[in-house]
DNA sequence: AGAAAAGAGTTGACAGTGTCAACTTTACTG
DNA sequence: CAGTAAAGTTGACACTGTCAACTCTTTTCT
């Protein structure tokens, strides 16, 4: 803790970097008390410096929190990444981005939910861009999973076109987002296994988008506004 | 506003029902703000009461949340059996389940976030009792609907069983849950648009559960804890 | 009936909050 | 090496949720 030590990344100003210290702080606050609603002065205190400092680096409370969820999402691009390792059959490696999408809502679920909430959205600016480009990461991974299924025939070949694809692909993500937030609201548990009836559940809707793929009453866009 | 003024429902005490109005109150600041971070003072004052009325009626502002959830939930139920009115085939009856419950979430994001949300599950209780019997009475009309469609041949007699019915009833309350969230926080839009894809989304996954319903694991046990 | 108890609403206080403004200290720039 | 901008501090403000003590009204009990 001495001032002397020197440390391997270079600290530019007083603190070190303050910013990511704060998130770190934040983000335990998040999972000790499962919710967002800790006080700014609390993570200030955390990270030993005044009251104040945090406005130095984030305009506002939610500016944090939008850095928090961005760190989530990256975490979650990363283990979903991971968890594709080795998997070389398309449907598997579908079911496989299912079931880490679940299991990580469920191992940490206030930051599952803020990460979704729109607690950060400013009705002027909507999401943070922070958050924007870290959830966009994480989405690609599964856009992409779903492409390859796709291609490789797991899907009619109608899937590839923009429209039945984006619709398909909003049905996974709504039946994994739901069942994940259900779970951790309390809604549906014992959670351990909630995380087993993935591979089922996912299963049957990817069966039903293969038999008779959701088609797109014509002229709808569907925004992903990520 | 005289006191004089002679009501057809008896006022019993000072101010007539002060929790109803609260209850008023507050589901009005919900939809002005879509957030349920507005002030318990804030609220009295809307009921033109001191600061502290309220606590008369509610021990603590979770406990006044916990009756704007329950609310909601009457109203969703409400509007459900309206929407079901009428329609006679069991398949057309899911899907008007499915599209009422996304359009009322889409209609009302802060109260279905609210009704859908944890904030107001205590570590200890759980889920406040007034807000699970309400959910309970909404929940149990879409639980009939999909009863009626098994016995009516939509889903394999298979499904009839306590397990597989309780699967295939979770993966279409995900699947609905999941995409209106996504819709309310946000994520995808526009919102009008959404509620278009209830039909063809919801089809597939149908589709899928009766052709190949999602097979429990044995020994796992869904708890609905409404 | 009247007295006593309970219910409903009020006033005042307390610690704690998010954010603004003005200040000091440090690091980097020309 | 001076000067400026960034990073952090101190103090203040209005506002919050909740506690305790008080008052007024309604109900209940003899």
């Amino acid at each position: 803790m001495a001032k002397s030590v020197r440390r391997s990344t270079p600290r530019p100003y007083h603190h070190g970097n303050l910013a990511s210290a704060l998130v770190d702080a934040a983000l335990l606050l998040l999972d000790e008390t499962q919710d967002w609603n800790f006080s700014l002065r609390e993570v200030a205190r955390r990270a030993s410096v005044s009251h104040n400092a945090p406005y130095k680096h984030f305009p506002e409370k939610r500016d944090l929190l939008a850095a928090v969820a961005a760190r989530g999402f990256e975490a979650l691009a990363e283990s979903t990444l991971s968890s594709l390792e080795g998997l070389t059959d398309a449907r598997e490696r579908l079911l496989a981005c299912g079931r880490t999408f679940v299991a990580r809502g469920i191992a940490n679920p206030a930051l599952y939910r803020l990460m979704f909430s729109a607690v950060l959205t400013s009705p002027e600016a909507g999401r943070p861009a922070i958050e924007k480009v870290a959830a966009a990461k994480a989405r690609a991974i599964m856009d992409k999973a779903f492409a390859d299924a796709t291609q490789s025939g797991v899907f009619p070949p109608s899937l590839a076109s923009p429209g039945e694809g984006a619709a398909a692909t909003l049905a996974m993500w709504s039946i994994l987002h739901g069942l994940t937030m259900l779970a951790i609201d309390d809604f549906v548990g014992p959670p351990k296994d909630i995380e087993a009836l993935v591979d089922p559940i996912l299963g049957a809707l990817l069966n039903g988008i293969s038999s008779q793929p959701p088609a797109l009453p014509a002229h709808i866009w569907i925004a992903p506004r990520l």
